[in-house]
DNA sequence: CAATCAATCTTGACACTGTCAAAATGCTGG
DNA sequence: CCAGCATTTTGACAGTGTCAAGATTGATTG
């Protein structure tokens, strides 16, 4: 059955090859048309023409994928933030772009961000060891840009970790309620985050 | 069956009389020990010892019974807010109780806090009119504090619902990684809120 | 080449969920 | 006492995640 299509790629067998990655994408599409709390496994088997326990001989868990989601989340930002970080700028604008970034990543990745820092994964189930270490990373990164922030006076504050806290505070909160419809228009979150800016700032003459 | 104890309170006869007081405060109390996602209407229509679906007849939905839930707690919140204005303070400790108080409340009532601000009710689900009115006259008295508190120059800014949105997305990006875990030691909340306090604040001299 | 084996995928089954329609129950006014 | 009403229950259905057992395939040996 299924017209194995016999010729060239022998990609779509059946024994799948690469379900792990098909199903990885195939659910975040699945989670960005829809939400999360709407992707089940049995749609997301369907979509991939697998039966329904097929995942589960490469996630322990429906919670075990979206922690692998999350996790992938996580490159995904940590790779734009490196790519940030190599352009030519001041660190005052390198700041600026921080901020900026995380907004945009925040809310055009929404379903993805609340995986990597809901209560989904963080606080109701437990997260894979893979997704605690990659965050840890991502966040520890984060205290020391701000250290050096702080070395060359650029931003407020003396203790990198308490300033780490309450400036991601502030853009997760942010980003937070725009996401989840309390705040509406997105286009605007940009523009908050920018007025928030000189709130972080050592101020300057 | 089950002993109507005939004497004397009328209140624990078949015709429950107060079902809807009951299932909200069962409901509470099973969200406050096991999480929101973990109630079932079934588990509290068992504790409250009757039959599957005899909460359909006070709320729409589960999703409506969650709305009634999230209004009471703004009404607490309210409340709570409306009894620290009375005290006896400057402006400037008022404002700082205000920050805490927010911190305290939200850390003390995590999952009715989940409920009143997240994704559950507002992104996901539609919000019942009671609840988005109820939500949106905290918001605006929010707003307008703000603008006094500018006006007398204690808080930075010119623009109260730019600032009044700032500030409330550093309170709740913060209340809320504490909240989902993704910080631990709750305690600190109030600690972190108090060294965020003079970012906020007109420097004095 | 054929037989075996491990990896991969499917089927069947179970308990649990929210919700609807129809029936049953108890209370209250005539 | 009975009709009508508000209230509660029973039955049923489609979904869900997940486990155990079986079926299928590709690769690895002898």
């Amino acid at each position: 059955m299924k017209a194995s299509t016999s010729t060239s790629k022998p990609s779509a067998k059946y024994h799948h090859g690469n379900l792990r990655q098909t199903l990885l994408a195939a659910a975040k599409q699945m989670i960005a048309a829809d939400g999360i709390e709407s992707l089940s496994l049995r749609k997301l088997a369907d979509k991939v023409s697998v039966s329904r326990t097929a995942a589960y001989h490469y996630f322990d868990d429906k919670n075990d994928l979206l922690c692998a989601i999350a996790s992938d989340g996580f490159r995904q930002w940590q790779q734009l933030l490196k790519q940030s970080e190599q352009q030519n700028q001041t660190e005052r604008q390198k700041f600026e772009q921080y901020l900026v970034n995380y907004m945009v990543f925040a809310t055009h990745h929404p379903e993805e961000y609340e995986l990597m820092f809901g209560r989904c994964i963080w606080k109701q189930a437990q997260c894979t060891e893979e997704l605690q270490t990659i965050a840890h990373g991502t966040f520890q990164h984060q205290v020391e840009m701000m250290a050096y922030w702080q070395s060359i006076g650029l931003v407020l504050g003396d203790n990198p970790l308490r300033t780490a806290q309450i400036i991601w505070g502030t853009l997760h909160g942010i980003a937070k309620l725009f996401i989840d419809g309390v705040y509406v228009d997105d286009t605007r979150a940009e523009e908050i985050v920018k007025s928030a800016l000189p709130m972080f700032l050592v101020p300057k003459d």
